[in-house]
DNA sequence: TATGAATGAGCATTCATTCAT
DNA sequence: AATGAATGAATGCTCATTCAT
């Protein structure tokens, strides 16, 4: 981690950067965006001050809570890669997405945004999840694990729908497994 | 239309009421929900006063034009309700439902919240949704047009989904198509 | 009562011009001088367009209330400013006024305005009183009732003293006998 | 001076308190208690955030100037608790609280409010300033300096009223002791 | 003439962001 | 570098007053 001259963070800056971020966490998935940065920085033992040293915005600060758990799907998406059954890890991933959302509020939305700009790929990071999440559909697609129609677009769409719902309407383990059983039946070839 | 003490409404009374309901859709589709009180009035061509005297709080009027447009898919399934094939009459208000959130911002948070007191049905306009849609979907699942393990909960998973991903994505006609037969595929029985 | 042409009112216009005034005591007194219009109207059973056809400022219905207690208090002097004994007159007088502000919370604020004009005498009904007031002052004190350094002012003071306290603090019957023995003592001749 | 947490306020900090409580006496003695905090705001030379960082709500900081009031006026009641003569230390005390109520407008209505919970003293600072003028009282009868029947319900009625008067009616030096000697008289022995 | 709907300036309060300490 | 006090634009809502019905 580097700050604004290249050089790399202090310990004490990387530290708090670390603090931030997880209070921020805590705080939007307890009291939805509309949260003050003020409570933000109570939750994190700092000044308000310090977290605008990290994040010039409040939009910065979201985009950093979202860049980190997509940096972190992304290791997933990149695990499961060179998986043996590339169908079951084409699902687990998908699993694993809604788990997320389920439980970071944030996240959802965040996902949703990326599906926006498929082609676009105007973030570093959207774009990064793009590919990772394609080369697990291209790969299932090949094993004949998913139909030959569907593509990234379609697939972005129902991760991304599966997401918000389950976020919004609070989906339990069990509703989790029989919708999803549904949508997954519905990706499956031979229809 | 009554007023408050069961009076008919004056006519300039609901010609504002209209024009005041018509221009927060039209604001909250562009500016989301936070747009102000002002701007909808401008919108609308009256004071702000005039918004008050209707709708007592910001939250009432959202409520409002949630309510309008339940009620207006609530006759949808209604008239399907008796359609010749209970299969295509699920689908075709499946397909209607997604198209009411990619046109109309604010609908698919309400009925997402809608799908969250499935049993709870607290709000009289949300039970009678939820009844509607019952109603289409045991016709369907009794034809054999859809799964015996498709429930309430995991149809309204599946429309919250993707009246969400629909709204947010920003779906075309194309994506629409794609994405709904394979939930569609996966909502039928066989598999 | 006559409108602002001179001619006298109408009859149904006489009758909605008291029930006005009568419900504006009422409201103020419940909710205090910061109650709406719009409470008084509906108090009144008229609508908020007939008490200002009536009245052309929240400004002037408080005025015509207050007058119509200052009036009422006129006649009250003006019945005792022949009464055999002057001195029981002026205490008997007094009392009467702070048993008005106890039950009508506007006339307090009122009295201790006009207390202010004592030379001024502006406000033709102001001046009335005041009026009323100096001739039961003068007979009480001709009569050795009263020390003979009373005057008016001293007079408005403690009438006026009493008044907002009485209505401030909410004073009961045996409150209001202790404390105006005290003022009462205070105002006789012999010290 | 303390802040939320026990820890000394900083120096700006108290400075811009001592500066907004200032200004907003200053602005409710001119404009009365309707003033816009806005206004209290530019009077201090500070944006209103800054006061509303001290006090959270327009009625905490009206709270804080009456009580900064009381204060003032319990230290002036204890001084003079063991002055040598009980008598004049009472009388003197309530000419000082009546100069108050000349000069600063929103003591006189906190005075009566105070008078009103005499066995109430539900706010602790009331309390103290109802002590504190029962010691000056119990002295002042126990001397002889006042009658027996005097009790602090008669005095809280007595200092209210005269408090109320003198500030609403804009009483100059003359009228004030002019008054307060009628006052006194009925509030000594022997009649 | 009476009604009450419409108006919009005005108010208390919040909160992202800046900057003195 | 960290802190948190200060800032002030922006927001939801109220209510005296006007005016179409």
């Amino acid at each position: 981690m580097t700050d604004d001259h290249g050089r790399p963070m202090r310990a004490d800056a990387r530290r708090n950067r670390a603090r931030v971020l997880h209070a921020a966490e805590v705080v939007l998935a307890r009291d939805g965006l509309e949260a003050p940065m003020n409570t933000i920085a109570r939750e994190a033992g700092v000044g308000v001050g310090t977290i605008y040293r990290q994040f010039p915005t409040k939009e910065t600060l979201y985009q950093a809570i979202v860049a980190a758990r997509q940096r972190r799907m992304i290791d997933e998406a990149t695990a499961l890669a060179t998986a043996d059954d590339p169908g079951a890890a084409l699902f687990g991933y998908f699993v694993r997405v809604i788990d997320e959302a389920r439980t970071k509020k944030t996240f959802a939305e965040a996902l949703a945004d990326a599906g926006i700009d498929i082609e676009a790929g105007s973030d570093d990071i959207h774009a990064e999840m793009l590919r990772a999440n394609e080369t697990l559909l291209t790969r299932a697609r090949r094993a004949g694990a998913v139909r030959d129609d569907l593509t990234m677009p379609e697939l972005m769409a129902l991760l991304t729908g599966a997401s918000l719902a389950a976020q919004h309407g609070g989906w339990d383990d069990g509703l989790r497994d029989r919708t999803l059983a549904i949508i997954f039946d519905g990706m499956r070839p031979h229809h």
